[in-house]
RNA sequence: GGCUCCAUGGUCAAGCGGUUAAGACAUCGCCCUUUCACGGCGGUAACACGGGUUCGAUUCCCGUUGGAGUCACCA
């Protein structure tokens, strides 16, 4: 049979990783057997609702190729594909009548007062209920009378207190809970809108999903899942519930607190490629060594059978390791289009970018302020270098930014900097070498590296010194920083003759002050 | 607290009765080098504990401990 496997987010904000990582599961456990995989939206909590949460969970979707064969937007026969839709059919309605004909659900009209009174501890600053079963006792008579006096009210699953419930999980195995620990959930909400746990089974049967593939955060509700099943005398799915993801103090992923949903992420330069990637692997493993994946090849490799059963701790930095290999593998082009727009940031000097909007205002047609500024003093073969420089080093494209920024402007640094003991330079020998450096340069015709590399090289042999011990300063004073993307000379020949020996002349400065 | 699940280095993890207990990230060191980085090489670091079963347990069973999840008219 055809596996069938879906993704039922709720429009409630953004995607965290945890979510994500949940529908690529659904998607890969699908298309490893060339099944299907939708998208249904679970909307029955309008309160939960935001605006615009359904746009970026299709983005998203979209974004990362988990393309759905059936959805809101792919009728594939089994539509509606969002709960608030399939209620207008009135759908849950009749399956909860058939329940309560069954007697496997009841009418309860308790209000809140009632079930305040039945709280019986407060954990942890959750307060514990178990409902009593009190409406279970209402005859048919009263039960017409209230509805009839338009009494609100819910409908009840009606769980035995005597014996237990098992289920099969693919990956957990047998779960049996005692039916006593079974509550007497709430199937029809007084709105008239089911519950998300009712919802989703009649929706995974009646829309024929064969693997419900989900956060084992409802391991616990399954049995109760299961006994709606039995009640209905419908063949329940094959379950397979995934470890939770969680942060670094091992607690699950909660929207709130942090930056980890999929939107976050990207804002921060990362892939989408290799964010997939790298969730994949959290809390799967291929029978290989191999960790870096396409989508299509985790597909060829995914089974679901090797998804491990304890909770990850989601590890920003190797995800950041992770996507510096998919930058450092991307081709020169590719990268210089998403790198630009960073660089330009980082290049453009503060008087455009003070004001956001005048910088942005400026431009009337073509080239914007911004990036006419940039295209003046970075052009486009500039840039194109320092992208060269920069793609090799950075993890995400956010790291741009402090990598380059002294382009534009010479940090504030220290003369200390000028000290390092491996170079054997010190202060005073620095200063010796920028001074007899600076007539060279003021005379050099040939500003390119090549060229300013040879003519330093010669500069060396004459003195009869390390490399370093001539580079190490230079560098110094042309970026002001301990680390750049690159040496010496190639700064250089991105800065000019004139910008070299304003800085050059600086660090004199700096150093005779010192 | 009840119930359920989980338990190999700091993190992701391989292992599925007999292994020098893989690999990756991080970390440390060395090499390379026009600093750093990149790259190369190497090091430190783990089977939570106690009982069984077995000729032999990281591996199977039980218990302990620890962690997590869940206990809504949220999903």
């Amino acid at each position: 049979m055809k596996i069938r496997t879906r993704y039922a987010p709720s429009p409630t904000g953004r995607m965290h990783v945890g979510n994500l990582r949940s529908a690529l599961y659904e998607f890969l456990i699908a298309k490893h057997e060339g099944g299907d995989f939708m998208l249904r939206i679970e909307d029955t909590d309008q309160e939960r609702f935001v605006e615009g949460a359904t746009e970026i969970i299709y983005r998203t979707l979209e974004r990362v190729g988990l393309k759905h064969d059936e959805g809101p937007d792919k009728d594939g026969g089994y539509g509606p594909y969002v709960q608030s839709e399939r209620m207008k059919t009135g759908i849950y309605m009749k399956y909860a009548k058939e329940l309560v004909e069954k007697g496997e659900a009841y009418y309860c009209f308790c209000d809140k007062e009632r079930l305040a009174s039945l709280k019986t501890e407060v954990v942890e600053g959750k307060e514990i209920t178990v409902y009593d079963k009190h409406c279970l006792s209402l005859g048919k008579e009263e039960i017409e009378a209230n509805l009839a006096a338009g009494k609100p009210f819910v409908i009840r699953q009606n769980n035995p207190r005597e014996g237990s419930t098992t289920f099969h999980d693919e990956l957990y195995g047998d779960i049996t809970v005692d039916n006593a620990e079974l509550d007497d959930m709430i199937l029809i909400k007084s709105d008239g809108y089911p519950t998300y746990n009712f919802a989703n089974v009649v929706d995974d049967h009646t829309m024929a999903i064969t693997h419900v593939v989900r956060g084992n955060e409802y391991l616990s509700s399954s049995p109760k899942y299961t006994r709606l099943y039995e009640a209905f005398g419908w063949e329940p799915p094959k379950y397979v519930h995934l470890p939770l993801v969680t942060d670094e103090n091992h607690k699950k992923l909660a929207k709130r607190g942090g930056s980890t949903s999929f939107e976050d992420l990207m804002e921060q330069g990362f892939l989408a490629e290799a964010v997939v990637n790298f969730i994949a692997l959290l809390g799967w493993s291929p029978d290989d060594n191999r960790e870096i994946f396409s989508l299509d090849q985790l597909i060829e490799a995914f089974d679901y059978r090797r998804i491990s059963k304890s909770p990850a701790v989601y590890d920003v930095v190797k995800l950041r390791w992770m996507n510096g290999e998919y930058i450092k593998a991307m081709d020169e082009e590719r990268f210089y289009e998403m790198a630009k727009p960073y660089l330009q940031r980082a290049l453009t000097p503060e008087v455009c970018t003070e004001d956001g909007g005048k910088a942005s205002d400026a431009g009337k047609g073509g080239l914007s302020h911004e990036e006419e500024t940039v295209s003046r003093l970075f052009g486009e073969t500039q840039l194109r270098k320092i992208a060269a420089m920069v793609k090799t080093r950075i993890e995400v494209f956010n790291d741009i930014e402090e990598m380059v920024d002294f382009f534009r402007e010479l940090p504030e640094y220290s003369a200390e900097m000028y000290a390092h003991k491996k170079m054997k330079t010190t202060k005073e020998s620095s200063l010796e070498v920028l001074a007899e450096v600076l007539p060279l340069l003021e005379r050099q015709e040939d500003y390119s590296n090549d060229g300013l590399y040879g003519m330093l090289a010669r500069y060396v042999e004459e003195k009869g010194c390390k490399n370093g011990f001539v580079m190490w300063p230079i560098r110094t004073a042309v970026s002001g920083k301990q680390m750049t993307p690159a040496g010496a000379t190639e700064i250089m020949e991105i800065l000019g003759r004139e910008e070299t020996v304003r800085r050059i002349r600086k660090g004199m400065e700096l150093l005779q002050n010192a």
